[in-house]
DNA sequence: GCAAATTCATACGTATACATATGATGCGGC
DNA sequence: GCCGCATCATATGTATACGTATGAATTTGC
């Protein structure tokens, strides 16, 4: 064992150089959207919404009766993702469901009184939301950052 | 001023000029990062492994022994989330533990042999992955958006 | 030196996110 | 008409992701 000496010197230094784990576009974009999510929990305020769920809620009032599945396209949610977002604001009655007269497959969801009260709260946030998430970047660096982005979503 | 001739078209057509979901900075980095969660999968391979059991493993691979904490903070993940990262790739055994003989707190986690064969092999994937990624943007594009994007994390 | 504060790893709960499977329903091709 | 296929919503399982709490161990502040 005497000679037990540093042997393995190489394998602790192996080519960072190659392959920067945190220059990659997936690591920045996850921590970016880490970052975002962070910002809207602080800032969205005594309104308990998570930003999937204030996605789901701005959706319906835009588009107004919609199917779940359709929402789910809409707000980019897979039909498994949207089925537990739609459920967890249905429980709060931000969301009201009836049957799809025209297709019995279909629930056609919309938003109660409260949940179009809460949402018109939570815009205000919202846009204050965007603008703190972009804060690091210049005015002219904005649109080009988000006409980038678009192309990779 | 004479009476609300179009106040009644309103509600069923609210203002998406003013806040329009798919334009704000934090759906499209959720989509962005979703197209590139689906890219990884699709193109890891034979390779079982998800975007941060893979970061994981690089990070190990790049400073050696560490400890489980400041593995995450290396990778931008929670403890908790390390957790659980941890646990199953100890669980496939491509990660070995023992316990820090100067901190009786922390646990050293280091690659096996079988971690240190599957990271090498996943590398070659994963330099692909980043390129895919990218592939909408023009060359010129991709150093300007990398560099924006990183002022966000 | 020692109490207070911090750090480490774990555990539990909630919320995306998606693959897959299922049963009900609708639709197109023949 | 009706059979095959697609779609809708749900259910289950796995994997982040993080807040919070906990107990053990270390560092600090005085």
């Amino acid at each position: 064992m005497t000679t037990a000496r540093k042997r393995m010197v190489a394998p602790t230094k192996p080519a960072q150089d190659d392959y920067i784990l945190t220059d990659q576009v997936g690591h920045l974009l996850r921590r970016a959207h880490q970052r975002h999510t962070a910002i809207f929990q602080d800032m969205i305020g005594n309104v308990q919404l998570t930003p999937t769920q204030f996605a789901a809620l701005v959706k319906i009032r835009d588009v107004g009766e919609v199917s779940q599945n359709e929402l789910g396209r809409l707000t980019a949610m897979d039909p498994a993702t949207i089925q537990g977002v739609i459920h967890r604001l249905k429980v709060r009655a931000l969301i009201a469901r009836r049957a799809d007269p025209d297709d019995r497959r279909c629930t056609l969801l919309s938003l109660t009184g409260s949940g179009h009260a809460l949402i018109e709260r939570a815009l205000a946030s919202a846009k204050a939301i965007t603008a703190a998430t972009l804060a690091p970047l210049a005015d002219n660096e904005r649109a080009t950052f988000l006409s980038l982005l678009r192309k990779l979503s």
